[in-house]
DNA sequence: TTGTAAGCGTTATCAG
DNA sequence: CTGATAACGCTTACAA
């Protein structure tokens, strides 16, 4: 239990355990604390020291133990695990691609490391959640993920709370800060471009809306257009965000109508949809876009942009948004949710 | 430095802090290592006991502190963090996405935790490397990505090794274990297919090519090729598998040439890129796939079934690489590289 | 079946 | 500027 030279000096640097700060105050002939001091970039250590100590740790290999670090620091108020978990449902959406490089690169200049976190389904989001606790992350995010409000519950029994995000999705619970593009304005632009684009006949074609953490957008567009037009338009909605089922949704709910009982532009809740109306549209139906239907998603992904479909869609800052999920992990006092303004994006499918 | 009760009680319940295994063995009425026994499967614990605390556990939403377990059970031999770190460094293609999926799944139903990181750039991946050391994961795993070889030198230095595993891709370099498909056996599968569809002037466009640790697939298919026609095809490649910069190569290097002069079959590298070339034909060059050109792909992206591609593409069983890599983690013993067979699904543009 | 002692590798805090 | 003491929350070993 002293600082003494072990009774087996090698002992620590036998195979299958890592070379200690220990290690590394006896072959730089200081103390353990100098060594902790030389590696962190406040301490008040002299060059001289310091420069012996970074010698003797690269000769050894010695690289600093996290867990002890966080579990030894524990006790401060401030004390930061500096890793948060990411809670991700839906690899279908190809935006989730896009999401995760920006969240990524973001983190990681920022100083944090991420465990990675696959909710198989949604019952498994709160047990998820608690595993992640587990390893004592300081937040946790939820990307564009379904969950119910009562995993909050779950997680709120716990003494410390870590911060609870919801990245690209908004949520009115207690607790939760919300980092999103504003839902209401981007759909009310969607709507007006509709609108001035002389469309008569929208049809809306949303994804699956089961819990309260939902996109608002179906609900937005609808209540513009009764309001605007008089008339609420058609809808459908499918139970993931995926390609292939929009194709076949539209297909199935379009085929052998009479052109004037077709719609004249279909917005979708997000560009995975879009993509799959599209080619239902061409390949399905046999008919062109926009000259026929026209087509318009959300989110921007890079296939969007593509000679094949070149779709006009809504983006989101994402680089913006990450930047503000930083500046909210980095901060002492609670962080208020923020909404923010995308552009729409013209292209050539409406 | 006792087990005692501390002189305040409530301190370690206070705001900030979890509850510990002392706090809930306090509630309980039974000392802390009844707590860690009641908290493992194999542990001999009367039913009464266990219950008795797990019902303490709950009230006071005690959740253990994995960072503190492995520090402790860190000089056992055995010892694992149940925590690999997995790099990443390409998110233009859609196939990482699949792959993520398969790996987050598998990994986390083997109880295994992820630590996600964006290797910025290829020197990145020492750095990161190392990072995750910081955290003592039991293996890193690099999905798909592009490094050089010396990065093995800067992790070999230290004391313990965690496992390097490449997925998705070959490697020869000692003390790498690599879960990939085999993709001379693929690429000959492919060349036949090219050969038996009576396809005479193929044209094989192929990705980065800039470490030791890449697909071997433009190599085996030329030699294939040269030995049986007697010529090699024409080839180029691309600095990133991005579907737009390979839309924009195949129209710049095949636009304008008389019909004679045109392949008559892209072989592609992957997806990513046999998507752009789909695109570049149709769009660029307003030709048809297949009756002009075809194009063959390799990965087995979602939209490769979708209605508007209709790629003919090569699988690769993601499923069963995903469960070997469990067993790899798993294993006490060292273990070997695999390669698996794929099967090459034939739809509609080759 | 349960409790005790010792220690994992680090940091907060204070003494020199 | 540097060193020492006492934790952090848990587990391994062993004793009761």
């Amino acid at each position: 239990m002293s600082n003494d030279v072990p009774t087996t000096p090698e002992a620590s640097t036998a195979y299958g355990s890592y070379v200690t700060a220990d290690d590394v105050a006896r072959a730089a002939g200081v103390s353990r604390w100098t060594v902790n001091r030389a590696f962190r970039k406040d301490a008040s250590i002299s060059a001289k020291a310091r420069e012996k100590v970074m010698q003797a740790a690269a000769d050894l290999g010695y690289i600093p133990d996290l867990r002890a670090a966080g579990l030894a620091s524990a006790r401060s108020v401030s004390a930061r695990s500096n890793l948060v978990a990411l809670l991700i449902d839906d690899f279908a959406n190809p935006h989730k691609l896009v999401m995760l490089e920006h969240l990524t690169r973001a983190l990681r200049q920022g100083g944090w490391d991420i465990l990675l976190v696959n909710t198989l389904d949604t019952d498994d989001t709160a047990p998820a959640l608690r595993h992640a606790s587990q390893r004592r992350v300081d937040a946790t995010i939820l990307i564009g993920i379904q969950f119910s409000d009562e995993i909050l519950d779950q997680v709120h029994q716990g003494g410390r709370q870590p911060k609870l995000i919801v990245f690209a999705r908004t949520s009115q619970v207690e607790g939760v800060i919300s980092i999103a593009v504003d839902d209401q304005a981007a759909t009310r632009c969607i709507a007006e471009y509709v609108t001035r684009k002389g469309f008569r006949r929208p049809f809306y074609l949303a994804g699956p809306r089961t819990f309260s953490a939902h996109l608002l957008r179906k609900e937005t567009f609808m209540e513009y257009w009764g309001q605007t037009h008089g008339h609420t338009p058609e809808t459908a909605w499918i139970g993931a965000y995926d390609s292939q089922k929009a194709e076949s949704l539209i297909r199935e709910s379009l085929r052998g109508r009479a052109a004037e009982a077709l719609p004249d532009v279909i917005v979708c809740e997000n560009d995975a949809l879009a993509l799959g109306a599209i080619d239902a549209i061409r390949h399905d139906l046999k008919l062109r876009v926009p000259e026929d239907i026209a087509v318009i998603g959300f989110d921007d992904v890079p296939q969007a942009a593509g000679a094949n479909y070149r779709l006009t869609t809504y983006r989101q800052p994402l680089a913006e948004m990450a930047a503000y999920l930083v500046e909210v992990l980095e901060a002492q006092e609670p962080m208020q949710s923020r909404m923010f303004l995308g552009e729409l994006v013209a292209r050539e499918t409406a």
